[in-house]
DNA sequence: CATGAATGAGCATTCATTCAT
DNA sequence: AATGAATGAATGCTCATTCAT
């Protein structure tokens, strides 16, 4: 692996344990075993690093958000592979998944990075797979934004509660998630 | 108000406004308008004052959460009213809000402050309202603590892309959104 | 006991225990049992409360110095009482001897304070009898503020020692020192 | 010279004039000529960097303490060997002399330090040398660790009265010193 | 490219001192 | 006289960043 991986990887796990604040460059350079300067070889300062570390995240995940992904199916199996697709990468890649759901919102992340649009656009499926379901009478009528940030955030929230410990995540409970999702949004 | 109060109430803001990371006692003396050292009057370091911001914000939270809840009522009508009082509280109160969401997992708060029951033990109320649908063959037989996750992720992660302004939320959406987390978990 | 007397003796012990330079106000006011505000009604600062209490423990030295002593006595005799007395001052205030001798040539001690003469004028009665002795040809010629300052060091570093715990000084031991210093400065 | 060189003399002198107390960062990054973060490349905190200057201190007094000594000269002229070894270091090296006296009972110096044996052991030669003259009927029978520090005590005196020139030191007055040792301690 | 000693602005924290009560 | 909350300059220390090798 290259100096640059080592860096971002080791990134990447710090602010898993410690959270970004109690990353400092000394614990990064120990850990990603470089000399002190390397790092600025690569990124200019902290907040460039960080901000490649979540793009990688994102392109990482944008990569999982449609496989598998069958346009000509129905409505309700693409509704369940692109919302099984999101908990199985976050099931996969906590460590990404956790990264990219905490530093959305942070100033941290430059806006165009933050609104990037996912490798395939998979953002943009999941709001036409909405209003075709609201087209069709399906889906209840409402701002899709609203509806996509719901369905989006009981994956987030299933996930967290999951990485936690609270309870286990096998076949049955996956099941259970897709449908409460699906359900919500019925008309 | 006193001076601790002055000072809780800015790091309150500045967390909200820039993120635990950056406020720096500098900031937070200039914001409260007090010397720096009378913190230490009150607080023995940082971690203690965010934390003592922490415990405020869950007290107050869980004095809204239980709301005009008439144990009485039928089991749709107090699951709305415990939503709704969630709701509504992310809605008066954006920076205790996210501040407890942001806060809940992160190691800075003590375990035993994180585990802290709230006022009226809120927690338990929703638990065992679900145990109560699931024994009526209302709501869905799954783990109890995923299908409690499940709702108040809805919560969550609406308020978090109303806070963004993704869309409003006025009375239309907070039916919808109701409705929404109710379904979900229905047989 | 009055405040101002508790808040020299707390300065007294702390400074013995732990040394001046960590001896803090704060330390200090718990020790004293007084408020923080308290001692500036007796000193003007820190350095004047350590002026008062090195002067105090100058004046109780003075006085021990030449108790039960002879001007009419024989020169040996004079000589072992001024000695003995010393001694004795360093083994019954430990405290107080060790606090003069450390800050005798300190520049928090002002000029003046460290010149002072000793009640009764001890420095001066040692001084005239070694001149004395000098003159009757007992005593070896030397500069007398050196021979002054041999037969002090002598017991300064004894007492230093036995405060460690390197020996014990019983009879015998005192016996020995009186004649080690006598000899010492012996033609 | 070294940095880390720079810093230890320049903590050295610096408690040689104002005493650690009034040691700060601020003054002696100023004095040693370097940046106040370059300190903690050699040192991990004040305690550390004054225990490695008290050691060097220790290390170069011990090489100089057995300095031309002669295991086969008679007892006297050994005996002197050493005291003048004592008094000359004390005369070439006054911060480090003063320095070592007045932290070798300080709990700023770890034990460990305080105890380490001089190169060549010098304490065990005087002891030797003392345990061997009371053999011979020459050195009066006392404890030879309280006739260890007499002998001691009598050059440290000495050489602080001279420091603050209450009298000379040139070859007249050391021969008296060294003799005046010596007498002290015969039967 | 890779290094790590050196840097100094910035940080949390300490502490002697003040002053309203 | 006695108090202790409030103060802020000063302190020890951290850490992102630079640069000569």
């Amino acid at each position: 692996m290259s100096k640059k991986q080592d860096i971002m990887a080791a990134t990447l796990e710090l602010i898993h344990e410690e959270g970004l604040q109690s990353v400092t460059f000394a614990k990064l350079f120990k850990r990603a075993n470089v000399g002190s300067g390397t790092i600025y070889n690569y990124f200019a300062n902290k907040e460039e690093l960080v901000n490649a570390v979540y793009k990688e995240a994102r392109i990482l995940m944008g990569e999982h958000l449609l496989q598998n992904y069958d346009p000509e199916a129905g409505l309700y199996e693409r509704f369940k592979c692109l919302q099984l697709n999101r908990l199985k990468f976050g099931l996969q890649f906590p460590k990404e998944f956790l990264f990219i759901d905490s530093f959305s919102f942070s100033p941290y992340i430059s806006p165009e990075l933050r609104n990037m649009s996912d490798t395939h656009n998979s953002g943009e499926v999941i709001q036409s797979l909405i209003m075709e379901g609201q087209k069709q009478g399906i889906i209840k009528e409402m701002d899709s934004h609203l509806c996509h940030q719901l369905i989006h955030g009981i994956i987030s929230s299933i996930l967290k509660g999951y990485y936690i410990q609270k309870y286990p995540l096998n076949e049955t409970q996956i099941q259970q998630i897709l449908e409460a999702s699906w359900k919500a949004i019925l008309v």
